[in-house]
DNA sequence: CAGACCCATTGACAACCATCAATGGGTATG
DNA sequence: CATACCCATTGATGGTTGTCAATGGGTCTG
C-alpha cells in the first residue's frame, strides 16, 4: 500500500513533463469552470437527457432562483461552447451543443 | 439540422425532472471546481502520468507561480479528495488518490 | 393598442478565488 | 548549534462569481 518513494538529493528540484501545452489547460479550465456549479451541473444533464430542446421557463420553474439567474447560468453555458440557443415566439430553448469535442462529451457524461 | 421545438402555451411552465439529487450535484460541482484551474489541471495530468508520487518543489520548479500558490494548489485537490500526500524527510510527494470514484476517474481521463 | 408573458441585461453586493510576501515549523547537513 | 532546505499557513489584495431587484426589449393575445 505504501507507495515507495523516489529519493531525493536536497537542492535538486526538477521540472515536470506538462501532459498538455498551457493552452489547452486553459480551455479545459473554462470548461470545467462553466460545469462547476450545482445548477449548472442539473441543467446541463437534463439537457442531456433530453431529446428535445428544453425552454428556459422550465427552469425556472424548476429551480429555487431567480429568473435573472437562471439566465446568466445559461449564459455561461453558452459562453463556454456547451449549449445552443433558439427563440420561438416568446420562448428561449437550450440544448447541448450537437458534436461537442468528443472528451466534453466524455466529461459531462460522467456527471450522470 | 434544425431541431423541432415543443410547442408551448403561455403561462404553462413545468418543472424539469432533475437527473440527480440536489446533494449529488453538489459534490460534483465541488470535485469540478477543483479541476477549475488551468495550473491544477496540469498538477493532476502530471500525477495521473507518474508512475510514482510527485514532490511538491518539482511542481515549484515546473510552473512559474510562487510556492505558496503550489501549496494552495495541492490542498485544494487534497480538500476535494481526488490527491493524497506523503511527507518523507523535507519532501511532501503527492499522488492520485488510489480508487477514485469511477466517474470522477473518468473525468480526469477526459482531460488527457 | 394595452396588457401579459418570456427572457436578457444592468447594477449592486457579499462571497469566494488566485496570487504573493512574510512567516514559521520541521528536517537534514556541516 | 547554525545553516540551508522544503513546505504549509497567514494576511492582504485585486479579480471573479452567484445572486437578486430593477429594467427594458420582444412577442403574443384580447
Amino acid at each position: 500500500m505504501a507507495a515507495v518513494l523516489p529519493v531525493r538529493e536536497r537542492g535538486v528540484c526538477c521540472s515536470v513533463d506538462l501532459e498538455i501545452p498551457t493552452a489547452r489547460a486553459e480551455e479545459l479550465a473554462s470548461v470545467l469552470k462553466a460545469l462547476a456549479d450545482p445548477t449548472r451541473v442539473q441543467i446541463v444533464l437534463c439537457l442531456r437527457e433530453s431529446k428535445e430542446p428544453v425552454c428556459v421557463c422550465d427552469f425556472t420553474a424548476t429551480f429555487s432562483i431567480s429568473q435573472p439567474t437562471v439566465s446568466h447560468h445559461m449564459a455561461k453555458l453558452r459562453e463556454a461552447g456547451l449549449v445552443d440557443a433558439t427563440r420561438q415566439g416568446i420562448w428561449t430553448y437550450y440544448r447541448l451543443k450537437p458534436h461537442l469535442p468528443a472528451n466534453i462529451r466524455r466529461i459531462i457524461d460522467a456527471l450522470a
